[in-house]
DNA sequence: TTACTTGCAAACGTTTTGCACGATT
DNA sequence: AATCGTGCAAAACGTTTGCAAGTAA
């Protein structure tokens, strides 16, 4: 998806348009990793020099309420944050070069079934991510 | 598992026994939730009044790396901890009460199997979680 | 006795807030 | 013209580190 699809629905939603977003949107679209605040921050600058880190959390923030950026949970922690915007999906994260993949799992729906009825829970979520090494990390 | 049991598992490992992890220790063993530094500090707080926040941390990332304790990712952050004495397990949240349970997710490995094939990659570890409402809160 | 462990205080990095100025609609 | 968005500075927060005193082995 294009940075501008993104910019369309930030002014759909009756957000305004503007450059430090537009630097924000355009550097975690381009991304194959995902990026915490701070990388965004970096990149975005080379885009629009004038951008604060505040604007950053701000957009990160409203970006995620509309579900076009979804936060990656990682051993190191999880504040890094990535382009979502196939709705919910997993994640295969490359332990070694941090590029993301995303997986269908359709699979998961029996295991979730079948957990729901042996524990008595209503399952309303779930989230599932895979770590490991991807083609050409694994073939170095 | 007993706090007993953690405490000489620590001690196997070279680390003291004290009254500051005995305290760390019982709180997170008689937990059913997955509790913040800061919880544990504050209930640990009441079996040994001296225990301070930054022994907390300490003993936490000891039980941790033991893997006596894993991390729990929510949405809020992935800050809290809970007691994992049986190794790597899946876990089920109560989004109302905070309750966590275990699952077995034997189910997982042909999905995982699946994903790495289409994908190329090395699957080496992988993380799952459910979050629902429990049985006792559903009913209410 | 020795080495590990402790709590305190201070440092640190990240995230949030208050505010006056600036920009978009 | 009105409202929303911005960057700055400062505050708040969670976590880590240095250190001298205390404690387990």
């Amino acid at each position: 998806m294009s940075a501008e699809t993104w910019l369309t629905q930030l002014h759909e939603n009756g957000y305004r348009v503007t450059k430090a977003r537009g630097a924000v949107v355009e550097t975690v679209v381009q991304s194959k990793r995902a990026l915490t605040p701070v990388e965004v921050y970096d990149m975005a600058r080379k885009k629009y020099r004038a951008l604060g880190l505040v604007t950053v959390y701000r957009t990160l923030e409203k970006l995620e309420e509309l579900h076009l950026v979804q936060r990656v949970h990682q051993a190191a922690g999880c504040q890094a944050f990535i382009s979502a915007c196939q709705g919910h999906q997993h994640l295969l994260l490359c332990q070694n070069c941090g590029q993301a993949t995303f997986f269908e799992g359709d699979d998961v729906e029996p295991l979730i079934q079948s957990v729901a009825k042996k524990t008595g829970y209503e399952i309303r979520e779930h989230w599932l991510q895979l770590f490991g090494l991807c083609e050409s990390c694994r073939n170095n």
